[in-house]
DNA sequence: GATAGTGTTGAAAACTTTTTCAAATTTATA
DNA sequence: TATAAATTTGAAAAAGTTTTCAACACTATC
């Protein structure tokens, strides 16, 4: 076993000081030719690569950006954090990823953990509990230190920093618009409790398109979800009591489980009632009926987010001022499960 | 804006020596109990955090694992992440995730960023390109500077190193038993090219089942397919030019398309083919019919692949003769599909 | 032959932490 | 009071790198 060689070894062999090593390897014109070849040949054949650590400890610069997200094996997060790893690895950064399992304790713990120079700015998504608490010190305290923050998607609107996110709000107005067009009335809501920033937005752009159509929001036809786990009861006895010829679901999960719901129930998808669903994973794609949905375009959203980090990382004035929030644009995916 | 603090810093302002700050914030009964209180006092005042990379630079230890996986967006790797940081997150470790993108560049490019400090081992699994080139110099190195190295489920058998898996070629073949049990005897089978290690285990484990159940072996029932991307066309043609009352797909994506390809002809399933798929991901729980499947159990794959990294990491002796290969045991999830 | 100039090398500091060992101070003992 | 012992503090080295500046040797110029 040949362990990782030093600048120190190659000076002790080469009988010459360290900094003619470190000076022959960058190729500086201070070293005569002689000296800088032997000193190459040498680390060549010894494979050698200077030590990361050192450097960061040296340059106050790790070149690793962190990244903390609810849960990775939720598709749109998996998908993000491929468009940061794509740029974070052009710009030749690392990616240090870490779960809060929707955990706000997880979430300050990993923060802290990385904030002591294990890295030189973050990409973060708020976990629920987080948001439910609207508990931030945290990342205020991490801003305060000048490490910069890049929120995504589930971002703190009391803090200042930059953030991606899509126009929640919007993207549902357009999906339920879409309904409308189709010439739907009665349109249903299936959402999240409104804590979660997200739902609470999609919710509105609900409401704001059946009022700007002058259609009467029927209170019984909105279902609120807390438990996503079993939503499947919910949702069944939502559509059991209520006709409506539309639903409007606002992630992947309860639109999929209506589609099964109404299955069970005897009616047919699109035929009896359209429904369109909030991102584009798997489960909208390989459904049957395959499910219309509003695509996030999360691998730009983790690539913007990136490369803002980056941005900011690399400029040497710190434009406090200038925070930016950058919005991603949606689009509807028409699949089966819309007429 | 603060900046983080160093004990360089609180001994100049207590005017007092580094070496003194230092013990008296490990309590060291060295330093006077007075000396002690007014430092920690100043400490926890600004919030005095030791720097995690001056530490890695001393110990050689950088309390982080590397993990390179093909793809974040497969539910599979992002599943095994999981269970690797809830091990590591327990341990007091970091995640660094890399992907390869199936590329073999990538891959080398990767790890040998990472070996250079930045971590203290690696978990894996192969890129598609790796398999295909059979070229691990890139790993072997690695240990060889005696850093461990754990993979996982796509491995190297020439590398020595320890190794979770699943045994592919079991699951496989009692997936078709369980076909063969129910009455069928016309099974086909959906695989991949043979230089993907799993793929090609799992045929092997189809082909035993026929065998030792004296079904002949229909090699037009035998379809392998190269471009995962466009296996409908494929799958379809199979379907119809064939008659066969059961189906085995090596993964979740050909098991899928298959149903919408029999839907497409007509063909109920299970009444007219029971598929079996394999990997438990959103796909097979969602679609419609839910779909019968061999679940892996990804988060006991990485759980285990982090503890016995970090087992290696903190035993002294190296005893590598001892390199170990955990089977993670499998079992079939019985759904819809299936009659 | 002395001076300036050029070319080449190395010592030392910096980044932050821990730890060993020596030095300084205080207290106890004869 | 002098000496031994105990207590308390600090200097220095170590980890691996880069960089500045000083030192040295040599050649060219007057």
């Amino acid at each position: 076993m040949k362990r990782k060689v030093t600048l120190k070894q190659i000076a002790k062999e080469l009988d010459v000081s360290i900094s003619t090593v470190s000076k022959s390897l960058k190729d500086s014109p201070e070293i005569s030719e002689d000296t800088r070849k032997k000193v190459r040949a040498f680390a060549k054949l010894y494979n050698y690569k200077p030590n990361l650590i050192a450097l960061s400890l040296k340059n106050k610069k790790t070149k690793t950006i962190g990244v903390i997200i609810p849960e990775i094996i939720h598709h749109f997060f998996a998908t993000v954090i491929s468009g940061i790893e794509h740029i974070a690895n052009e710009k030749g950064y690392n990616v240090i990823v870490c779960l809060s399992d929707e955990s706000f304790d997880k979430e300050v713990i990993n923060m802290e953990m990385l904030a002591n120079g294990s890295i030189d700015g973050f990409i973060m998504s708020l976990s629920k509990e987080t948001q439910q608490k609207k508990d931030f010190h945290h990342i205020s305290e991490v801003i305060n230190q000048g490490m910069p923050v890049v929120m995504f998607d589930r971002v703190a609107n009391d803090i200042l920093s930059d953030k991606v996110i899509i126009d929640d709000n919007l993207a549902a107005f357009e999906a339920v618009q879409f309904l409308i067009d189709k010439g739907f009335n009665k349109i249903a809501l299936i959402s999240t409790i409104d804590y979660i920033s997200v739902g609470k937005l999609r919710t509105e752009g609900y409401l704001k398109a059946l009022r700007s159509n002058n259609i009467p929001i029927d209170e019984s036809l909105i279902l609120k979800i807390e438990d996503m786990d079993n939503c499947s009861d919910e949702i069944e006895l939502l559509l059991k009591n209520n006709t409506f010829d539309a639903i409007f679901a606002v992630n992947e999960l309860f639109a999929v489980t209506a589609i099964k719901s109404a299955n069970k129930l005897g009616l047919k998808i699109p035929e009896d009632i359209s429904i369109i669903g909030f991102t584009d994973g798997m489960i909208s794609k390989y459904s049957s009926p395959s499910i219309t949905t509003v695509s996030q375009n999360e691998i730009k959203m983790g690539e913007r987010a990136a490369i803002m980090l980056i941005e900011r990382l690399e400029s040497e004035e710190e434009d406090e001022e200038h925070y930016k929030t950058e919005v991603i644009g949606t689009h509807l995916v028409e699949r089966e499960s819309t007429l």
